[in-house]
DNA sequence: TGCAACGTACGATTTTATTCGTACCTTTGG
DNA sequence: CCAAAGGTACGAATAAAATCGTACGTTGCA
């Protein structure tokens, strides 16, 4: 007996390696183990095509990518979609860094420095709209 | 030659057990190994009193915590307070989740169905606050 | 046809992160 | 005085994550 062999994971976890291999698919759509090494690439993180390799293989049989592997260049997609996922790791952070509350959230942001007037009009703008909806 | 070392660390790396430590320091204020192992156990973590420890001294090397060793039993405090490292955590978690955008996660908020009503009045109330503030 | 280019499979290594056991020092009560 | 209780130091064992090297199969084309 393992411990747990996988079970589609996220919602727990997502390394910071498989973040990066999960934005290029979402960004890329589905893609060659090629096009998304070349991409990390490109994108000033230095890693070998067979790491990159691995680590889908590695996530595939995590269920956090599928594989077609009709051909023999095997075709990659990510298992969850980019808002699914993110909302899952949104909402565990929240949980851990806020005591599950979003307001806390906010109220760090807004005491932040770094987040402009711009930004602070189109959160309300977004609240509005949101108010508008229901 | 190693690779890096330390440097404060924070900003880019805590891991969970080390959040977990620092979580205990900021509401207990500067402990001591013995009470913050014995809340992490009390809170259903059980870990032994030399992985604490052990723990504790590493972070202290990367300068996430800091030691008065004047008594025999050494007193910890956390470098960095809370709302200004979660600050910093906050600013990366939106840097990779959300092209940097805070409105961006405000919009994954808005359509997250576990954030309650509730929630979300006390957001625009906040978001009033703040705009009568400036 | 033969070989260079490109793919996958996979074991092994390296690097971090975590957890502990053991040795040894200090304080305190009987 | 000395044993028990409680501390710290530190090496080592585990576990988890990330990176590679090497073996080997397939395809295209000179």
């Amino acid at each position: 007996m393992k411990s747990k062999q996988h079970e589609a994971e996220l919602g727990g976890g997502a390394t910071k390696a498989e973040m990066d291999i999960l934005q290029v698919l979402w960004d890329n759509g589905p893609s060659t183990v090629r096009l998304v090494n070349d991409t990390l690439n490109a994108q000033k993180k230095a890693v070998q095509y067979t790491s990159t390799l691995k680590q889908m293989q590695v996530m595939t049989e995590k269920g956090m990518l599928l594989r077609d592997e009709s051909s023999m260049k095997h075709i990659y997609t990510a298992a969850l979609d980019e808002q699914t996922t993110k909302a899952q790791l949104l909402d565990k952070f929240v949980d851990t860094m806020y005591k599950g509350s979003p307001s806390n959230l906010v109220m760090q942001l807004l005491g932040n420095k770094k987040t402009s007037q711009a930004e602070l009009d189109a959160i309300r703008a977004l609240l509005d709209q949101h108010q508008n909806e229901l």
